[in-house]
This record gives structure tokens, C-alpha cells and sequence, in this order.
DNA sequence: CAAAAAGACCAAAGCGCTTTGGAAGACTCT
DNA sequence: AGAGTCTTCCAAAGCGCTTTGGTCTTTTTG
């Protein structure tokens, strides 16, 4: 069934039974509840590729997924996709993912934007001068950024959460608790968010007349095994540190084995505070010990993009706004005064 | 750059440019070539909107992602998707995420089927009769399904492990270490893959003379909290279990922090193997006690699954073939003797 | 050497929709 | 009553590709 048959069987022009379906003002209340009803009942659905060639519109939105042996998703990006998922739906969005060799992903978005494969799209793990951004920018397509890029002449439209404040917080309670020898085990420091957790955490001690030595930072990819390692450098230590905040609960998990092994104990001679994306699967609260946690659910933030994303493809949103969500800091067992 | 500008700058006709373009045989072979160097050096990229309008062919393989508020994308997922990227990515394939209400997938399946919005789809985490893999068939779109489904009255493609073989083996390994009750912890039962690993224990057990009692199994979505609670309702019972079989990572880890509350030992008190699907972030070999493992990647089942839908949209897959793969039995400290 | 076959190319008809540029009729206004 | 304005609808022109059904040469064949 498509338009031509059923305008044929309305008597009516193929523009009218279009306009009518697509809320032009231009036809007769009567006549458009009629072609309503009869699409209904025919169960005509407008056929998207037709349509596309015609608008230039999707209903899609994209995303350039970066790929290769040595690449990992994380598995936050599941999370991100439920919540996206979840918007997508009810509006009738498909999300198409482009894989692309992550040393290129130049050519992969200069092709879905040059096919109008899709009507907008949406980058993740920003970096500093994110190369994507600007490039996205100049393409012209409606895009947001989930987390934040920097030092660009220009401005953007993004969502983030506040990563500075989270483990400013985070450190703040911890000197508040006595500790004076924090240290850090971030993520890959190359991304923004990792940048600004270190910074919070740098604006903390510093005010309290603290630093943060080379010596208590670690910069890696979030494995447990990572989180262990990195715990075990940092405890090895002459001057171990007496708390740590660490950028991810599976890293957590490499730092609590960690501590175990070394015959320590949380929170007696370790405190700890995880970022937690809120993830279905691994909850805080049922660390051995209750792990203390900057808490913001990366599931919501999908919906959020994807709503955003409608929004600009739809023309109601415009502009480069960024917003910035708080993180909830959740205090559980895992912290106590320093020993 | 569209066909007709390229057409006219060699003075050729549409037709034959596309033609050229194609590989059709009719063309010379001259023409051919100065036809694709002119397109190169153009940078001539066929609208792949107007392509599809013309031939149907979508260049996408599809999936239809369930999602609802109390839906939780497992992080299998996004390993899975990496290796479908992998593979996608190198035969310039996109895959399309359609969100839908997990309680109404059909509706989704049938609109991008007569939308003919992708050229194949997968499936996963099939159950038993599963209705997608009957729909599916019936509405005549290449697929695959990534597992396996049952019972129904005709053959279908798919690409799953040896689930029952893997657990049999895993259990015959406790069996001969002189375990007598033997529990397992898996994933929901209403899954193929649970069904079948189920079966497989139950077939060790049963060739020893021995059974698996309804007290000694349990059923639950896997996370670290269902791990942990069905670790402490089996251990806690008056004849407790003195191995376990789990059907997951995540699970273990609940497991492990079960036994360890309950103030027990692995593997003196408890011999402990679970399902590994090789995940970058968590690593067996790094549990606090190695653990023992059934394994088998699903990246790259991920990637075979890319590589035959790839095949069956090209025509050069047919049929209802279904392929098994062979699951590693890894053994590290997480077992031995009986105590 | 005429007839048949093969080779190389093209014009035009789709694919199914949206949108432009009217046109016909009904209505208002002086 | 004639001019102007809405309202409502339509024919036809795209959108950019593939594919059908040729035509015109050139080569092969009996």
C-alpha cells in the first residue's frame, strides 16, 4: 500500500493524501480526518526510504563507534545506550552505529553526514580540542556532546555531569576526615572528564594546603586489573596514601583485592570513594564494605542526549547550550577518618 | 557530486557510469576504468537514499534493541557488539538499533521488515520457541540468531556455543575431584543458554549416580547482587553444596564475597568454576583466588555472527545451518579436592 | 558475403515520497 | 457586481539512483 494507491482509492491527489497525513494546513479538517482514517485502516506506513530521498530526513540519529582488535567498548556505553534507547523509542528513532577504525573516524562521520545517513548524531569520551567536535561543527549536522571537549574558538551544545565538583566533594570529605595524603586513580587522562576529576581534586588539597604528587596519580583504562595495580603502586609506597578516589567501580574492585592482599583493611587504613555510573549489575552498597560513592546515573544522561538530539532535529532546541548536571556524593562505610 | 554530473562531465550516460560503477560486465573495460578514476578523483559517492529507493538494498544490518525503565542491557552486550563492529566495519556495513518496548518487539521486527529498513537482522538471548525466530522466518528477512532456540517444526541459521558440553565438563571436572553436591548458579532459565547448561550438569551428574536437587540451583539475572544472594542461600542450607558452577563473571563475584562473609574458603571450603565470555574489564585469572573457568569470547562470536549475516545478504550464505562452537574448560585455583 | 551474435552504449521508466506553482471555487469587501 | 482574499485541492517536477528494453557497431559464422 503505498500513496499513489491510496489517493487513488480516496479519489483524492497524491499531495493532498500527503499533506494531510503530515499536518499541513492547507486541507480540510474533514478531508484530513477521512485520508487519517483510511491510512489507519489500510494500514499505510509512508515508506521511510522514499521519504528520505525526498527530505533529506532520517529519523535516525548516529554514532560513530570506534572499533579495531585492540579497542575496547566500555561497558558504560550499554548503560548510555539503555537510557538513549529508552527516548529513542517512544519518538520513533532508530540510533544507526557506524563502526570505524578509531584512528579514523574522521572519514566515517564525513560520510554518514555527506549520505544524510542520519539527522544527528552524538560523540562520547570527549577529549580536550575533541577533533570530532570541531569537525562536527563545521559539518554543520546537529550533534551533542556527552561530557565536555575544551579550548575551542567556539561554543557547543553538550551534557555533562560535573566531574570538578564530584571529586572536589569527594577530596573535601576526605581532608574534612582528617587525610592528608590522597591519591588519585583516574581514567585515561587524555579525556576531559578524567581531567576534571583531577582538578576538583587538585582545587580541594590545595585550599587546605594539600598537594597531589606524581607519586599519588594513576591515569589508566578502568579494568579491575588496573584498579589493582594502581592501588598496589600507590599502597607500596613509603608514604602510602590514607585514602583514594578512584574514577570507576570496576576499577574499585581491583582496589578493594588489592588492599586484601596487602593485609589492610577499609575503611582502618584505606579510605575509599568510587564514581559510581549506576550500573544494574555492580552496586556500591554491596562492596564487602559499603563503598562511599560520587554517584550520577549514566543512563539518564542517554535520555537526556537522545531528548536533546530530538529537540535540534525538530528545530525546538538551538544554539550551543551546555548543561551540567550535579553528582550526588553517597557516603557509605568505605570512608573514615584517617588512621 | 551526484551520478548525473559525473555522467555528463565523461560524456557517458547514466546508465553506464552506473553500470561501471557496478561491475557490470557490459562495459568496456577502458570505459570501466576511466569511469572509476574520474569518480575517485571527484570523490563520487552514490546517495545511498536514492540507492536504496531504487534497489531496496540498505547497506545496514539491524537489531532491535529491547528497553523499557526495568529493562537492563546486559554489558555482554556491548563485547558482542564490538566484535560485530570489527567485522561490520571492514565490509562497510552500519548496524541499526531499533529501541522497542520489550513487551512488543513484533511490532518492531514487522516495521523494519516492510520498511525494508535493514538488509539482515540478529537476534539474541533466545528462548525456547522463541517468537521473533518464528516471525522472522515467516516474514522472509536473512537472519541469525546468536544462540539458540528450540521446538519449533523447521531449521533456522544460528551461531551459538556448546553451553550443555561446557557445563557437562565442568561439572565432570568437580565429579572427579570427589564432589557430591554440586549447585549451580545461572542466568534466567527462561534462556536457551540456561536450559542448556543446566542440561549439561544435570547429564555429568546424572552419569554418576548423582543429582541436582531443586535446593542446589537457582535462576536469577546476573549480577553481582544475585550472586551474592543465591551463593548465601545455597551455603547457608544444612547439606550446603561443596562446589559451584555459575553461569557468569559478575555472578562469581557475588559469590566470592558470599564465602567470604560466611567466613569460608575457596576453594577448601568451596570449589568454584563460572562461565567467562572474555570481557576486557574483568578478568578470572584475577579473582582473589584464580577462578576456574568455561570460556569462550564473545566478541568474536560477535564478529562470525557480522560475517554471516554479511554473507547471507550477499547471497553467498543459504540454508538453516547452525553452528556450535566448542567451549574452553580453563582450570585455575578456584578448584580442587572435596573437602 | 549475408545473417547472426556479441559488444558497448543509451534513453527513459521506475522506486515512493515531498513540494512547488498553480487553479478553481467560495467568500469578503467596497 | 467586480476585485481581491481565502480555502482547498491538484498536476507535475523533483530527489538520485538502478534497470529495462532498446539501438548501433563490430565481430563471428556457415
Amino acid at each position: 500500500m503505498n500513496l499513489k494507491q491510496l489517493s487513488h482509492m480516496l479519489a483524492l491527489s497524491q499531495t493532498t493524501v500527503s499533506r494531510a497525513l503530515n499536518g499541513y494546513p492547507e486541507v480540510n479538517e474533514e478531508t484530513r480526518r477521512r485520508v487519517i482514517d483510511a491510512a489507519k485502516r489500510h494500514g499505510y506506513r509512508p515508506n521511510p526510504s522514499a521519504r528520505r530521498l525526498a527530505t533529506g530526513k532520517t529519523g535516525m540519529i548516529g554514532y560513530v563507534l570506534p572499533t579495531g582488535a585492540a579497542v575496547e567498548i566500555d561497558p558504560h556505553f550499554v548503560e548510555f545506550l539503555s537510557g538513549l534507547g529508552d527516548y529513542a523509542r517512544s519518538h520513533e528513532l532508530d540510533l544507526v552505529l557506524s563502526p570505524a577504525d578509531a584512528d579514523d573516524q574522521e572519514t566515517t562521520y564525513r560520510r554518514i553526514v555527506a549520505n544524510r545517513q542520519v539527522d544527528a548524531v552524538y560523540i562520547s569520551s570527549p577529549r580536550p580540542v575533541d577533533r570530532r567536535v570541531a569537525l562536527l561543527n563545521t559539518l554543520g549536522i546537529p550533534f551533542i556532546v556527552h561530557g565536555r571537549s575544551e579550548g575551542f574558538g567556539f561554543d557547543y551544545p553538550f551534557t555533562d555531569i560535573d566531574n570538578e565538583g564530584a571529586f572536589h566533594e569527594a577530596a573535601r570529605l576526605l581532608i574534612q576526615l582528617g587525610h592528608r595524603r590522597l591519591a588519585l586513580i583516574n581514567g585515561d587522562d587524555r579525556e576531559t572528564f578524567a581531567i576534571h576529576r583531577e582538578r576538583g581534586m587538585r582545587r580541594a588539597l590545595t585550599a587546605s594546603g594539600l598537594t597531589l604528587g606524581e607519586r599519588h596519580i594513576c591515569s589508566v583504562t578502568m579494568t579491575e586489573e588496573n584498579g589493582y595495580r594502581a592501588a598496589r603502586r600507590l599502597l607500596e609506597q613509603s608514604e602510602p596514601p590514607t585514602a583514594i578516589a578512584c574514577s570507576s567501580l570496576i576499577m574499585a574492585l581491583g582496589v578493594v583485592r588489592a588492599v586484601r592482599d596487602l593485609g589492610l583493611t577499609i575503611p582502618g587504613d584505606l579510605s575509599l570513594i568510587a564514581h559510581d555510573d549506576v550500573f544494574p549489575w555492580l552496586k556500591p552498597e554491596n562492596f564487602s564494605v559499603p563503598l562511599s560513592t560520587t554517584r550520577s546515573s549514566i543512563r539518564l544522561a542517554g535520555a537526556r542526549v537522545a531528548e536533546r538530539l530530538a529537540a535540534r532535529i525538530s528545530g525546538l532546541e538551538e544554539g550551543a547550550r551546555g548543561e551540567v548536571w550535579p553528582v550526588d556524593l553517597v557516603v557509605r562505610g568505605s570512608v573514615a577518618g584517617a588512621p
